[in-house]
DNA sequence: CAGTTGAATGGTATGCATACCACTCAGTCA
DNA sequence: TGACTGAGTGGTATGCATACCATTCAACTG
């Protein structure tokens, strides 16, 4: 029974519908769309036979023709729990709007090189005719003119987790500088003197704002000792025995991401210290990865889907109501 | 200098770039997709008045007249850090070949309701007229009479991680047979006699595999006490406790997945059994989110990358060679 | 010089849904 | 009866890149 009709794609269109009731076109779309006149006995036929011939409109036509494809590209790398949380609170947001995520991103995760394949990856987009594109900052330091590029065609940008300079880019993530006050604020009414910080890569905001947080919750404070190490992401073991083996260590550390509190412990195990009675670690990000360290990590809560759902809202607004003059909005969870 | 054209849209076409260099449209495609003979000196000046009006062509228009979208809908819940492996695989192998992933899932992972959501997205996915389909197949009985619905549009489709029954889908997974018979040889290799095994939903394909693979390789040794608990997968933590309560515990229990491990992890926990010398535990799939268990969890590696590129694999061949008659085709990575 | 290449170009149809216009025909009112 | 309404329908343009055909004009061949 295949009785398939003859047009190249081999799939049914209004016009096959509308032949086969031998009506035209246009009533054929009246009566799927009901954006018109029609006798009842004709729209009946046609819905009729649309159910038989399984006919589904085609969105690549409508995106055409109206100038908007209603699709977001995700430039998000799935390495980690926390991003793929991001990508589905921006998918279910998205997709309650009637907007469909193309995800694209650069396979080797944050850190790999811009401007080859990132580059290339945000044309493949724009020639996709994305109506915006919600992007993680990678490690490096940011190229953003490719992103003007996308700007000025006036395709709305959000940036996720990590503000970018000199970009009219939306941001959603979390309110890392109030994240890092309250992990000051908890370490401090602890009891705990001797501090130990272990910051990130220095030209990214996420970082420095946790470090600026946390130090300006410190500075209030009479009697205390702090040690910074301000070093790459995989660096923080060494950094950890570093500050360890110091004879006036630190009796808590503030690691900025979980994954550093888990060079953190490694550090503290090497050296012989019981992490929760000889040191505090604190991380930042509440990874699933890490939930099985022991002790359990303390650690803030980032809230990823919210801030994935936040991107997709903003991207949304953009698009419902395009003043493109506005400044950049930022969104930011409340961690913890 | 926002020398906008007039154009509905906003956005260049061909035609702007045409009319700048006073050419007609065709010769404009021409110079820029190189497929004709154009004069040097027109070439230059079509593609230098496309660089600076910042031209990038239209996919969906050549989706449209060429009734391949170049795009693949991937049905696949970001729920754990396995199926954000399988997707990272998935787009990976499509972006490769020129295609892009549109990702498109019930938000609340496999076990979701089917009828109502599913159907819906597919649709959704169908009128934006991907090549292809690569889907997880729910928790539930696969209500299958959707997925043919697609199929008859001759769209490929390929499941992942479960086969489902009665459908001309292909299947990207585990060897989930061979890996529950390397487990049974492990862990008879190890000289235990009293095993047990924790399976999972009996109608999944994956538990069913493990359990047969597991429990034929036991099957030619004498003097094995074998008992099994056949679960859902949140019981797990009940079921081992039942089964280490009894006098003749078993001294090593097979769960079918790395969750379910856990769950054995923490029933013997409550039990005052330390695993690792009064009992062994192997899960499956090893999981990120459980590498943190103490101690290690010994469990047998699925290559979710791998399975998700053999997925687009799977689908890019049907796309290319389209001979509809041919069987489907399972294609297994070798676990551990 | 008629005729044949072939490079370089333009013209037009294609796909598909929809916006906008025009038309027919019944019924209504002055 | 002529002018009007409005439901129901058809015609055609729209967007944009490309396939295919037709044309021009130069440089050749015999």
């Amino acid at each position: 029974m295949a009785g398939r009709t003859s047009n190249p794609t081999g799939r049914p269109s209004i016009r096959q519908i509308a032949e086969a009731c031998g009506v035209s076109q246009m009533t054929a779309s009246r009566a799927l769309s009901g954006s018109g006149p029609v006798a009842e006995a004709t729209r009946k036929k046609v819905l009729e036979v649309a159910v038989r011939l399984n006919y589904r409109p085609n969105r690549l036509v409508r995106a055409v023709l109206g100038g908007r494809s209603h699709t977001v590209g995700l430039m998000i790398p799935i390495g980690s729990w926390f991003l793929a949380e991001v990508i589905r609170g921006a998918h279910d947001t998205l997709a309650e709007a009637g907007y469909l995520p193309i995800l694209h991103f650069n396979g080797d995760g944050p850190g790999a090189n811009h401007d080859a394949g990132e580059l290339e990856y945000l044309h493949r987009l724009v020639e996709q005719r994305v109506d915006g594109i919600i992007f993680v900052p990678s490690d490096a330091s940011i190229p953003d003119h490719y992103l003007r590029e996308v700007w000025d065609r006036g395709l709305p940008l959000v940036s996720i987790d990590r503000k970018i300079p000199r970009t009219r880019a939306d941001f959603s993530g979390t309110d890392d500088e109030l994240g890092g006050s309250l992990v000051g604020r908890h370490l401090l009414s602890l009891g705990h003197r001797r501090l130990g910080h272990i910051s990130g890569e220095p030209w990214i905001s996420t970082y420095l704002d946790r470090r600026r947080g946390f130090e300006s919750e410190l500075a209030g404070n009479p009697g205390i000792s702090y040690c910074l190490a301000d070093c790459r992401k995989s660096d923080a073991f060494a950094a950890a025995k570093g500050m360890l083996a110091r004879s006036d260590r630190p009796t808590a550390i503030f690691a900025a991401s979980d994954k550093m509190a888990a060079g953190v412990y490694a550090a503290a195990e090497e050296l012989g210290l019981a992490v929760g009675s000889d040191l505090s670690v604190v991380g930042f990000a509440d990874l699933q990865e890490f939930a099985h360290l022991r002790p359990r990590l303390t650690t803030v809560n980032q809230h990823p889907t919210t801030i994935g759902s936040n991107a997709a809202r903003l991207l949304l607004d953009r698009l419902q109501s395009p003043q493109r003059s506005s400044e950049p909005v930022e969104l930011c969870t409340v961690p913890q």
